[in-house]
DNA sequence: ATGAAAGCGCTAACAC
DNA sequence: GTGTTAGCGCTTTCAT
């Protein structure tokens, strides 16, 4: 048990009622009117050194932070970017961020991040929440959205950019690949190396729009090949390099004929790479795999599997630039329209021919 | 450098940039006062049911998007939660975000997102400007701050938890687990499982003072059972998977005799796992491995690293339910202390004893 | 149950 | 260069 030594208050001393300090408090410290302590604030406007120095200090010694809420009123000016996006947890958003981070770090604008967990009603929601604080403009990831959501956009009258995705109609802008195209192309390459007992493994995510343009365009371009995909098994939940491999090992013994196996993303497709290593399942030979994402995560793994890249950073860069130039008056014209195009990469999963 | 195919823009679409529209809008459609329409929109106070239905139809059908900036100004009220992290792309943010965003959903507030990159200078920039929209409270990670960024923590007049660290002195509240004892628990473990030959595997980071952390505790738990670490080597940038292998193969080139490798986090651990398992390296037998964090993700692994939980998503959560209480009066006190306990998973990179 | 008036803290636009 | 005057679109408060 310690001493407890209780010291007595000092009843004249008043601590301050942290009522948070305003322009006029610095005007008052400093002796300046609020309009040029506002003006020095913000570098605007011609104003001596002589008074400049005089509010800076002021403002520095009191511990001023504006209150934007209330510039932000004054000026209908917001440096605000909404971004939108249906996950955090997944590797690739995070991607996203980061090219959109590296562009407005370059401007006064600022991203904002809601996250709807790919639930429509939450996209509503956290879209309504957001245009609410009006925003400079929005980056929203796909082309699906509520009628109420696509009301608010195209009502917003601020640069809207949906990105990830660019089959179908955007609103305003988009930037993105096409999803449908790389199934495709995954397709092809896979049959042209000679691979024909096709499995899918996928996540069970019906709103997962671009996974869904994926398999559609993997299916089409095997169709236009007469071929029909042999298995397919579905998961959700849990751990994907786990997942990968539980449902590799039940596919493989449902249909032992499979000879490639496509997976929806590369964490499951890891897995099931590492289930096969794990049997002394000859890859690509006995059997070929590939994923779709490109995440350099993987890239230590004993085997490079094949995978398509998204080109998520860049598409962050241009969405954010679209929105930038928009902003700045620098490219004023909304209603760009950006297709990248996603890398195949043979990796050591797909046999070469 | 990527193709970048610019699809011809539409030049029907015209986004109309229309004013956006105010209360006064809805209130001279329904035909009611600026102020009842208010009230309808937030639920307050009474209002017939025929005013009411008449007010709810005239915003429908509008599309009108209350204007948040105004409400914030007048009512001196903000349903933001400032959450200030390090880095989205380690797995460990995103969960934490998904524990404070389990606890908000609940409620009115909202959290906005800020990433810092672990530069001091960033955080004080990013807590500057989040601090100028007036949050209801701040959840910033760690205890480590500049010294202007303290004082406008202090100054806010907002509840203020810093999170994942309890190894120091909080400004008001903090949540976390202590870093230095996990790595003391580690080390315990360790040499209780006969090892004896100890390296150690981290990033490069003088400003992750957490890892720091709790390599301090290791080192100094080792210290009294009379071990010294053998070898180190740190790694900066890259697929962390990758620089798990890379810096396993070299340091046990480099110090042949190592018998157990402590990673700083469970990526770089997961690399030096399958560089073992590819070089027939004997595990937990010739070598010990374990990690840190816990990360679900590598549950699919062929063997399960030794590694120790951080309470990500917990951390999140209490958190988010302090500022929570504090917001709406249930638990009006700050400078709450909450240290979770980390659990040891002995995986199957550790012998038993 | 509804309305009128007075700001919230800042900035645009204009004076001086 | 610097100051003055009106608001920005809401909510608070007080009246009716």
């Amino acid at each position: 048990m310690t001493d407890k030594k209780i010291i007595p208050m000092n009843d004249d001393i008043e601590i301050p009622a942290r009522r948070p300090l305003t322009l006029r408090d610095v005007s008052e410290a400093s002796g300046v009117s609020e309009m040029t302590v506002s003006r020095v604030l913000r570098n605007r406007g011609d104003v001596s050194d002589a008074t400049r120095d005089k509010v800076l200090k002021a403002a520095k010694t009191l511990g001023y932070v504006p209150n934007k809420i209330a510039g932000a009123l004054a000026s209908s000016r917001v440096n605000l970017v909404a971004v939108i996006i249906p996950s955090l947890s997944n590797m690739v958003f995070p991607e996203v961020m980061t090219g959109i981070s590296e562009i407005l770090d370059e401007t006064p604008l600022q991203p904002v991040v809601g996250v709807t967990n790919y639930l429509p009603e939450k996209e509503e929601e956290v879209l309504f929440e957001m245009l609410s604080w009006r925003p400079s403009g929005v980056i929203i990831a796909g082309l699906e959205h509520t009628e109420a959501a696509t009301a608010m956009l195209k009502a917003s009258g601020v640069p809207v950019v949906e990105i990830m995705d660019t089959d179908g109609e955007p609103i305003d802008s988009m930037v993105g690949i096409s999803h449908r195209r790389a199934g495709r192309e995954m397709a092809r390459a896979i049959v042209k190396a000679g691979y024909q007992n096709i499995g899918f493994l996928g996540t069970k995510m019906p709103l997962d729009h671009r996974a869904r343009k994926r398999f559609e365009g993997f299916t089409e371009a095997l169709a236009k090949e007469g071929i029909e995909i042999v298995d397919q098994e579905f998961y959700s939940g849990g751990s994907a390099l786990a997942k990968g491999r539980e449902l590799t090992s039940t596919i493989l013994k449902r249909s032992p004929d499979i000879d490639f196996l496509y997976f929806s993303n590369d964490m499951i497709g890891a897995g099931g790479l590492l289930h096969c290593l794990d049997e002394g399942i000859e890859v690509p030979g006995r059997i070929g795999l590939a994923g779709f994402n490109g995440v350099e995560l993987l890239d230590g793994l004993p085997v490079k599997l094949a995978t398509m890249d998204a080109e998520r950073r860049e598409i962050g860069r241009s969405a954010a630039r679209i929105i930038a130039e928009q902003v700045d008056g620098t490219n004023p014209k909304g209603g760009q329209r950006i297709e990248l195009t996603p890398t195949l990469q043979i990796g050591q999963t797909l046999r070469r021919r």
